[in-house]
DNA sequence: CGATTAATGCTCAATATGAGTATATGCGGG
DNA sequence: CCCGCATATACTCATATTGAGCATTAATCG
């Protein structure tokens, strides 16, 4: 171990910092939206989780319930700069409740549609997606010369985005991030040039690669909501089935089928009625329930399998 | 940013190798099957994953198919000495195949389940478990004083290893040896003491956090093959169905259905006849059969759903 | 030849899942 | 006070998936 060579490394942690607020799934950003919040891991911190929740907890005045490590990444182009300076990026997801989080700085929530327009299919199938996204990925397709290619780089985009009467496939985010990448239709695969704030169809950019990390938190928790009791760390005390159900809509980007849904949630037994009704949202007054924790200590896999099937 | 502070950080690539061989599942050791392979990150490093790539490569002569990360570490205490060095760790999951690879100097396959004996129920419920470990947990748990406090333990136990009714869970792995270290039954949980290589009912033990890391690799990998064909990067270009149920059993630590696993694997077509047939294990000749690579192709999120059921 | 070991083909019951129908209960407006 | 409107909640039903057996076939071994 040449320790000299060992010393050139330092750590950086990255919080993908998530809340349900007003039906959508906000993302905690800094610098105009445009960077994840990220601190320095240094040697006062006990562990690597705690260096988050430190100073996550300090800039959302919000205890995190909930942390799980994503990635870790180390590329050597990474700082964009030339620097010799070799940093490593830890990654962790996030979980919290927005309310009351008077947030430090100019940290603010972003709705995570903002970044990613095509993956909310809540109201349908987006519209640019047949009709601007998948003729773009065509011709991207068909500009190689090699037909094997071309037709390799055409199916990978149609499973990805599910054209060609391939099913959506609401978990595969990282995927089709990293397919408009390659392709250079996101604003970071030609760094430096357009520094507006556009959104475009392919979404509002981000520093360095803090879009993609952002797209590996995102599929890592609409992955895990369908077998893990998660969402419940995203909700108030206590709630409505329907709020429950618009929350794992919001995250999995897709509506599901109300009564199964609820059939689900029941049978097993994840929450438990508060007694309390609620009359807020127009309709017939609803019961509340509360998260019925015992369900972590009963199932240590406390399965979930939400079915999130399409509606 | 305080750069001197950030500086103090080394980063250590660790990787659980695994293969299965002779109906076992193995992990690559070194020192004597004390610690799992590891190396340093370099700054002549691409990146983290070809950094590993390069070095087991290099110990082992064989491309590596698969890898994935597992986790990140940089507790406090992992180095034991009161160096003020800090070290990151960060571990790898690997699948290759035995056959050839001359091993390179002390390395040498390991079964796992010399470090894991209670994992393996091939043979039904090993006797260790109700005749010994249940008891010693139980034990634990009544050591304290608050009576809900025992009672919390032993519900963790029973979960974990399926007392009390409970069904075993394969995918506890890391709990289980998270229990056992908290009751300070394994080795590791008292440092410095018995140095003998005795592979007690608490299994072998190893260096460091070394086999907490072999734990998470054992724990991922028996997920993984339940949603993802990563099997077959441990079997043979060519093989039979019992061989690729075997191998099955010896990562989940369980038999299965035999009829219902052949269904499965043939319904969904992840495998080809060759057209040649074996006649090595003695019954009827068997149809071999091949990965049928287009999977991976196909389905992005290429499903595999082995059920594991008990048998 | 008969026992042994597998391979392979089929059946069956119990659930799980996807989708739809029907009824209940609040509110606000006319 | 009655009428929609919007949502809550209760059931029903067809189909797919799973877990478990039973039966038959085809080689090898002694």
């Amino acid at each position: 171990m040449k320790a000299g060579q060992r010393h050139a490394i330092a750590a950086e942690l990255i919080a993908v910092l998530v809340a349900v607020t007003a039906g959508q799934p906000r993302v905690m950003t800094i610098m105009n939206g445009k960077a994840l919040p990220s601190g320095p891991f240094e040697l006062g911190h006990r562990s690597l989780q705690s260096g988050l929740r430190d100073w996550v907890e300090q800039q959302t005045r919000h205890p995190l319930g909930y942390i799980e490590q994503l990635y870790t990444f180390a590329d050597r182009d990474r700082a964009g700069d030339a620097s010799e300076q070799r940093v490593i990026s830890i990654s962790y997801l996030a979980l919290t409740r927005e309310e009351q989080a008077g947030p430090a700085n100019k940290a603010a929530w972003r709705n995570w549609y903002d970044y990613f327009p095509w993956e909310d299919h809540r109201a349908g199938v987006p519209s640019a997606l047949p009709d601007a996204i998948g003729p773009r990925l065509k011709a991207w397709a068909d500009a190689v010369d090699d037909r094997a290619m071309s037709h390799t780089r055409w199916q990978r985009a149609a499973i990805a985005f599910g054209f060609d009467n391939h099913a959506w496939n609401e978990e595969l985010v990282l995927q089709r991030y990293e397919l408009l990448y390659e392709a250079r239709f996101v604003e970071e695969a030609h760094r430096g040039q357009s520094e507006d704030d556009a959104r475009s169809m392919f979404g509002r950019a981000m520093q360095a690669d803090h879009r993609r990390i952002l797209a590996t938190g995102i599929t890592r928790l609409r992955a895990k909501i369908k077998y893990r009791p998660v969402v419940f760390e995203l909700m108030p005390p206590t709630f409505t089935l329907l709020q429950l159900q618009r929350c794992v809509e919001a995250l999995a980007g897709r509506v599901v089928h109300k009564q199964n849904f609820r059939r689900l949630v029941e049978q097993q037994e994840l929450v438990e009625v508060t007694g309390a009704m609620t009359a807020d949202t127009g309709g017939r007054p609803a019961k509340l329930f509360r998260f019925r924790y015992g369900v972590l200590a009963e199932r240590a896999a406390a399965a979930t399998k939400l079915p999130l099937s399409l509606a």
